[in-house]
DNA sequence: AACAATCTTGACTCTTTCAATTGAGATTGT
DNA sequence: ACAATCTCAATTGAAAGAGTCAAGATTGTT
């Protein structure tokens, strides 16, 4: 799973409407997505409207019309907007579940790097199924309050 | 990580090599490589030129010239050679430790989307960097012996 | 009814990367 | 000498990536 900037934009525009949402129909532009995460407004509204096709997001149209989660974000996980995004998750698609295609390997079912690839797999998706929008919100919040330390997030 | 097909022969030539590695100074020829793992033979010289100047293997000239590993299988990790074939392993590369560039997000330092994204990396390198060649080939034996079963390994 | 802010849709462009292919050259064993 | 190998640089053709553009459809406000 390698993320585009078209994968990284959809990740920080879902979060945005993470925070913002709430159980009435209030939505958010994406002209106010746009200026808060620096994300290009004429590319980002084809991101939004791809994730609209996917059923994750809705969108009201007109004068304060904008986009608000379909779902509430403890419903949407990573995994979710990702495949739907970038397509597969595995790092090679002959051990993806959602987008198996056939490898030009001798023998896919004794390959021994594919057995590899596999327990890669597994260890992307299980974070990825189980982080959700919620969790994201979460995490940003105690972030938030640390102190601007860096020191145990450093390269 | 995504594996592009040239990343994936480099593992699968690398894969050969270590299987045919003795102490001497006995080499495999590219071609060989090429017919055992159904990889353009052109292609595949590249890929083992690339992986040459990596380090990883050496070449011997000539008639009954060839390639071979330059270090036994137990010391070549698959990170390394995904590291210089593909270049970084995360899935985003603010997140990366060889190959780091910033990202566009208004604080690095207190982005959720990165800590999910550096538990992630975390979880693939841990795994990369584990595997050896030698541990390769290992699992290629065992997946050998079993009988064709593919019934844990279906999609 | 007119207007302006918003989303909608599809096409278009420009650049880079991928996956090779090609061709000329350098080494070496026989 | 010569044929089988590796070496190196350039080229190609297709696809993907990252936007951009134009014209249109909705809707709230005046």
């Amino acid at each position: 799973m390698k993320l585009s900037v078209r994968g990284e934009y959809a990740l920080r525009a879902m979060q945005v409407l993470a925070r913002d949402f709430q159980d009435d129909d209030s939505v958010v532009r994406i002209q106010e997505i746009s200026t808060k995460q620096n994300i290009p407004k004429r590319f980002l509204e084809q991101i939004l409207n791809d994730l609209k096709s996917a059923g994750i997001v809705e969108s009201k149209r007109g004068v304060s019309g904008g986009y608000r989660l379909r779902r509430p974000p403890e419903r949407i996980t990573l995994a979710e907007i990702i495949r739907h995004i970038e397509g597969p998750l595995a790092p090679v698609s002959c051990v993806s579940e959602k987008f198996y295609e056939k490898c030009s390997c001798p023998d896919e079912s004794r390959c021994a790097i594919r057995s590899v690839m596999k327990e890669t797999r597994d260890a992307i998706v299980s974070i990825m199924e189980r982080v959700t929008l919620a969790e994201l919100c979460d995490r940003a919040r105690q972030l938030e309050q640390e102190p601007h330390s860096g020191s145990d997030f450093v390269i």
